[in-house]
DNA sequence: ATGAAAGCGCTAACAT
DNA sequence: ATGTTAGCGCTTTCAT
């Protein structure tokens, strides 16, 4: 009744070999180590035949490698980081690497709770949008000899590998687009959060303004996942009180979809009267009405450096001096941010 | 240089003691197994001040047990499964129990992969939103004694644990409320996918036309993730080609989406004139505007039932006759499906 | 060309 | 009350 599952010494001994000789050719080594065809022929036929899969657990704690790499994101539901994750999931593949996926949602309990579940597991690497406080955890990791990447934002006290965008340029280019489109009262709503993305995507905006001579004019949401719907409201009163505004430039695309539903909800004309732009691009945008413009993140590009980068410590055991890189977006104008026929 | 983690065995050296103590204290079983109390502090201290990380990998393969779940569902980005997977995480989470979230993306190969690699990877139970196809690979799970609980939709051939809802009730129940509304050219968009749920679905449909005189009008797109584009097209010929359509129930949260954004290219004002429900609810719905009605399962019910059947099977290891659940949604009447005012 | 055997880090039955 | 030790299933060095 109980069939437990066949292991490679049950197969030895079926075969009347040894485990050496069964490991060998399962792992493909049978040529090299000079056995003979016939064996193996008769040795991967067996394996076929009862289906054979071998214990991984077993192998891991021998070799001392899982080959799974963990992509730890804010919210892998979120268009930007699914995507980037996709393409990290198809090049690891290739590799002969799983690739685990989790949401941090940007807390830090559950950040460090998913860090240590995975060290403890043995994984290979990290990639890691690291939430705010994590720094430590980075560090001890990093301590132990773990491959770690950063991504999206970096850590400016940690001298480590990451992958980010030029934050800045993005959020200026998103501003003076809005401006050429000839928007005056360009607002600017963001998340209250003491990260390095987040203030540059600032600065961005407040430097495309000041150059034009205009006035910004910037909310700042406090960051909290729970109180989505209180937000809305905040963001509402901030449109209604701000006079004459006529576009808003959204720091996130969360905030965007957010910021979409409380303007839907003020009056379901608005919309046609303000020029959009969200930071960071989202299906959603493409299907909204009208469809919204919106700062895309390269992530083929980043996607592919990240990995290059991620083999390359695996292979050098963690040597090597941090790869830093910054790479540029573009910005995807769609409906929302033409010039208003007036 | 190389700091290689420190085993149990290397901590039983330091201390002096064996490293079945250590072992014991480490699990929490220094009461029970009559540890001195002086002892069992000394151990914890060090463990902590060396903030000792035991071999997961080592501790699986000896108790054969990984502690990890794995919920496949068809895309975890789907508002629906990943609502349902949250829930399913903070569960498992609360009986010491991880979760590993993929999508199957209801491709056949892919889904043998990713069952492939956490059977091997000796995970203890699958959630599977099982893919057409998959059958067999199914019953090999179950026949090697994996507890395995079918989602969403079941195998009508395999006679196994499942947790669904009841599709035909929904659909019905989603389709009169469209009539009562007064709508009656109301189209069904549907997948043309061989499996249960979908003809459930659209049995619904036809029952409600039929009962209130309607005649049913339905299309039936071809499944493949990779032309959606070609899809949408065929959509809008359809809605172009209906006479005198007032309506559309889409089969499924994802049709809905590529619907509307078809809808709005064929004229920004059709959405006002059409009445409009979903099967499964979805965020972008509360969003869009008008906001979208939608047919919803009933999330936290079915986590909980599910997760009850999977500690039920970890614990009976395998014996009892499966469970089969089919639980009932809730319609969420949205703007979307409001009478039209004439 | 093939096999014996050590050992990865942990748990737990058994011994003392 | 604490220690000794046998494995879990696999890889790989060394021996033959």
């Amino acid at each position: 009744m109980k069939k437990k599952r066949p292991s490679l010494k049950d197969i030895a001994e079926v075969l009347n070999v040894s485990t050496t000789t069964v490991s060998f050719v399962l792992n493909g080594k049978g040529k090299e180590k000079k056995i003979s065809d016939e064996l193996i022929a008769k040795v991967e036929a067996y394996l076929k035949e009862i289906n054979y899969k071998p214990n991984l657990v077993a192998r891991s704690l021998r070799t001392g490698s899982t080959r799974i790499l963990v992509f730890m994101v804010e919210d892998i539901s979120n268009h930007f980081f699914s995507k980037v994750g996709r393409l990290i999931e198809d090049i690891s593949y290739k590799n002969d690497y799983r690739v685990l996926f989790c949401s941090t949602e940007n807390d830090l309990k559950r950040t460090q709770d998913l860090i240590q579940v995975f060290h403890e597991r043995q994984v290979d690497g990290f990639i890691i949008v690291p939430p705010p406080g994590i720094q430590e955890d980075i560090e001890n990791l990093i301590e132990s000899e773990m491959p770690v990447i950063l991504f999206d934002r970096k850590i400016p006290e940690i001298d480590c590998d990451y992958v980010i965008i030029n934050n800045f340029e993005g959020a200026k280019n998103s501003s003076e687009h809005l401006i050429d489109s000839g928007f005056k009262n360009i607002a600017f709503i963001t998340i209250d959060l003491d990260q390095v993305q987040m203030h540059d995507r600032e600065a961005g905006y407040i430097a495309a303004m000041n150059e034009a001579g205009l006035t910004p004019n910037i909310l700042k949401l406090p960051y909290n996942t729970s109180t989505v719907g209180s937000s809305r409201e905040t963001m509402k009163e901030f449109i209604n009180n701000s006079k004459d505004l006529d576009a808003i430039f959204f720091a996130t695309n969360y905030l965007s979809q957010s910021g979409l539903k409380g303007i839907h909800q003020i009056d379901t004309q608005l919309i046609d009267k303000l020029g959009i732009v969200s930071f960071d691009d989202s299906g959603f945008f493409e299907m909204y009405s009208p469809t919204i413009s919106a700062f895309a993140q390269p992530v083929e590009d980043m996607a592919e450096n990240l990995m290059r980068i991620m083999f390359q410590k695996l292979k050098n055991k963690g040597n090597a001096k941090p790869e830093q890189l910054v790479l540029e977006g573009t910005l995807v104008k769609r409906e929302s941010s033409k010039a208003k026929v007036v």
